[in-house]
DNA sequence: GTGAATGCAAAACCTTTGCAACTGG
DNA sequence: CCAGTTGCAAAGGTTTTGCATTCAC
């Protein structure tokens, strides 16, 4: 198992720089974005950093911030939380237990805790939290549909 | 640190009991939602659900359906994935890390990684998965909602 | 100059709500 | 009987889309 990397950003290399990596423009817009993100450390939604950014670029329409924060997010100068944008599902699982969604086919599959194992071994969860849900999620491709993209890319070569 | 226990179902406690001894009715909708749930034990959507009860309950209404699952996820029969209906929201901190949201306040802290520890260590993913995002969300009361509603609760004794 | 990005408005989508009618215990 | 539930239709909120206009390179 391999993590994307998408968090390799070194201190030299500018916004600008990650966005023309892709072929891609530096607007005012994204800029605008980008700093309205990294001034305030904190998490903010959609509508609030059109609010922000508004004083900034008054023309800006919150269509496209919603496309910066992807093009942003895209370049992995910024994440995504929440982005469980499809669906609600529900699970006649009752053991605990993490999800793992399939980019390609959909499926989804549960993934069981290691035994003797708790999510606070992994994670600096404050002492004092009271923790009434948690929700694990990854994505990626499952076995099957990892294995079909595997025969094509070497094809492909 | 303690998990509120949403899995002790006792082989025993049919359907109806944990119904009834939340002082509500089991109505046919509720066994059929229930039923279509257990009966394949996948991840249907309320869309999904929907269809397959309609042909048990053809007067059913979607509407419906998302009570009997928030009924039956309040009862503890089945969990919810993906609940976060709330607005995506945008993170700066590109370091690896999960993410608490206080029920009370709605604040969002960064949870980081205890060095040196990989999801993996912790949770049965197949070895042949190509993994290219995870999300690991945390929900409950904050340390400091946890301690007012402590002190509510002292006093209301 | 030219394709990429923007702004606007409208559409799409999932979920919740209000309320009259119905029903399980 | 009667509070809890349902069904319907309409509203709500977030995100996406289509298209003419503008702009970065």
């Amino acid at each position: 198992m391999k993590l994307r990397d998408h968090h390799s950003i070194e201190a030299s290399a500018s916004p600008d720089d990650h966005i023309h990596g892709r072929g891609l423009r530096m607007t005012g817009q994204r800029r605008a974005v980008y700093d309205a993100l990294m001034g305030k450390r904190d998490h903010p939604t959609a509508v609030e950093v059109f609010m922000r950014v508004k004083g900034k670029v008054p023309s800006i329409s919150l269509a496209t911030v919603y496309n910066c924060l992807e093009t942003l997010t895209d370049c992995g100068l910024v994440k995504t939380v929440n982005h469980d944008r499809e669906s609600a599902r529900y699970c006649p699982n009752l053991a605990e237990h993490a999800h793992f969604f399939c980019e390609s086919c959909g499926g989804v599959t549960d993934i069981p805790l290691r035994a003797k194992r708790r999510a606070h071994d992994i994670w600096e969860l404050p002492e004092n939290v009271a923790i009434s849900h948690h929700e694990i999620s990854f994505r990626g491709l499952c076995p099957k549909c990892a294995k079909a993209a595997a025969r094509k890319t070497t094809k492909s070569k």
